[in-house]
DNA sequence: TTGAAAGCGCTAACAA
DNA sequence: TTGTTAGCGCTTTCAA
């Protein structure tokens, strides 16, 4: 059973190849009874198109790259698999990869996406200074990254969302609130960080930030929590800066016998499917990851289109209440 | 900055087009000299060959597709993560696609894999009748599901992962176990509610099973887990098939004022990392993800390397204490 | 050790 | 409305 080619369907057909390459592709002039002709014909041999080959001719291989850190990650996992339901309809494919934090790694995915010849990419990896992007000649769409002047990001509002999350606290009745953050260069890098600083001040209070390494182990993560509340167990509200710390921090706490919220609230971040249905009571700031993963895809046509493109997209980010937060008291 | 072509390089290297080629990959005879002057020349010129062109002539992509019910899901991320690092070291990139449940996108995504000429396929997906598999000529390995009589299939014990998770309960005091589980003809099809059952009647106890649609909305999950407590507030024992229920059920059962694990102990089923970062509380069978994926691969390069496989490959779970379960009284 | 030339399966002028 | 033909950028005989 040798790979049919759209030649033989021509042979077996009648006509030639270029009136099935039509019938392929729907273009140009064909009579109904050609057209019936010769799909009928692919039918019977159960003919279908090299797409290699067709890629070969047109120079548009359908096919688009996307480079995360790791689908594993729910937030990712759930950015990828919208933005691949967008795309399939849109008659591309998805060449996923996994960067990891390992900027070497990114950089050789780049370069095979590249020699494949994906017609467009989009990047929502945290590596730093991979020069490739530089030169790459492709529409690009980064998520939450800066990565060249001309490449448009798309983001949440981190700055806001951190903001959001602290002031919630304040206003529930929290006065003594800690930050758990990953190292920067990560990530939203340190806008959340800043946000809880400033708001902090605001209201005079005092900041106090606990970092992470977002690709440490878990055991790190641990002992840097435990030193958190060794060190401030009169803490009364956690700001995490993500959804797993939160509930890594949650474990702790009930471990440690705080009653939450009354003697403790802790709020995370993200708000993925996941952290929802697996950790239903963790309060968290929610990202909009289908209002990211849609505006990714807009910017996308449009530049595939060459048309101009806003610099930046910024998405509200929304609260989630779950029961590690006080009620609100003017409700 | 039009494309550069081999051709350029040769020109500019002032070699042939075959010289290049063969410096590329590193075939035939080779002067050391020639293939200093030809990698020198790529570099200036920054030339990267078109991997379309290679595939057109070579007939191999080093594409793999793999299609999954959805990557959002934590199984399937973590699944699709490992595999996709494996195979990436070997030089394969990965197309991934989100069937849902949906057959027809199934059937799509396939032909449109096959078209572009994968060289492989790892299928993880629950839809049933899918024809193409019928007739696709090349390897493809199943994860958790039967496709062919000749494709094999990685899969956990489900069987022995429910009669685990009905044990332990049993074991640790639980008299009135109700058992939920996705509508079948999905995922793990049947074995976890028919050991759940075998092993109920084993030990004497009346089986109760609640069935919900693994695709449905939450409400629906919601108001049939709500119906279980209703109907049966004696409940001291619950085995859920999947973690993300699990953690529902848990929350439900804590709105209930049940004491976990006293009144009530819970036990979900896949055990990935979200559910043990996010809810470190559940109890849970661990499914062997990375385990499970180093067999997909193993199956995979003896596919293509034309070996002969086994027809399955079923691996052993584990089971993750977590606080909803009572203490083991034999430690 | 290197080069010339055919061909992979398709599309797109151009001709008819 | 359909056919003929020249590539697309590469690899691979075969010859030198």
């Amino acid at each position: 059973m040798a790979k049919l080619r759209l030649e033989d369907v021509a042979e077996a057909a009648g006509v030639s190849k270029a009136t099935v390459s039509r019938v392929i592709n729907r273009r140009g002039y064909l009579s109904k009874k050609t057209i019936n002709l010769v799909e009928r014909t692919m039918k019977e041999l159960n003919y279908r198109p090299n797409a290699i080959a067709q890629q070969m001719t047109t120079g548009k291989t359908q096919l688009i790259g996307i480079l995360v850190p790791n689908v594993a990650n729910p937030f990712f996992g759930e950015l990828a698999s919208t933005l691949e339901n967008h795309l399939f309809k849109m008659g591309y494919k998805v060449l996923v990869g996994n960067a990891q934090n390992d900027a070497a790694k990114e950089s050789r995915y780049l370069q095979q996406l590249l020699n494949h010849q994906v017609d467009a990419l989009i990047i929502a990896t945290h590596n730093h200074n991979i020069e490739e992007y530089q030169n790459a000649n492709l529409p690009i769409i980064a998520i939450d990254r800066y990565l060249r002047q001309d490449i448009p990001v798309i983001q949440s509002d981190n700055y806001a969302g951190a903001k959001l999350a602290t002031e919630t606290l304040i206003e529930r009745g929290a006065t003594k609130i800690v930050h758990t953050d990953n190292l920067p260069s990560n990530q939203h890098d340190t806008q959340r960080k800043e946000a809880y600083e400033a708001t902090m001040r605001a209201h005079r209070l005092t900041p106090i930030t606990y970092l992470t390494d977002f690709y440490g182990d878990q055991a790190q993560r641990v002992a840097t929590f435990n030193q958190l509340f060794d060190e401030h167990p009169d803490v009364n509200g956690i700001f995490a800066s993500n959804d797993t710390d939160a509930a890594l921090l949650l474990q702790i706490a009930r471990q440690r016998n705080y009653r939450l919220p009354d003697d403790l609230q802790i709020i995370g971040y993200d708000g993925t499917q996941a952290s929802q249905l697996l950790a239903p009571d963790l309060a968290t700031i929610v990202q909009p990851i289908a209002k990211m993963a849609n505006a990714t895809i807009d910017l996308l046509e449009l530049q595939l289109k060459k048309q101009t493109l806003p610099a930046s997209v910024i998405l509200p980010v929304t609260l989630r209440e779950g029961t590690t937060l006080r009620k609100n008291k003017r409700r």
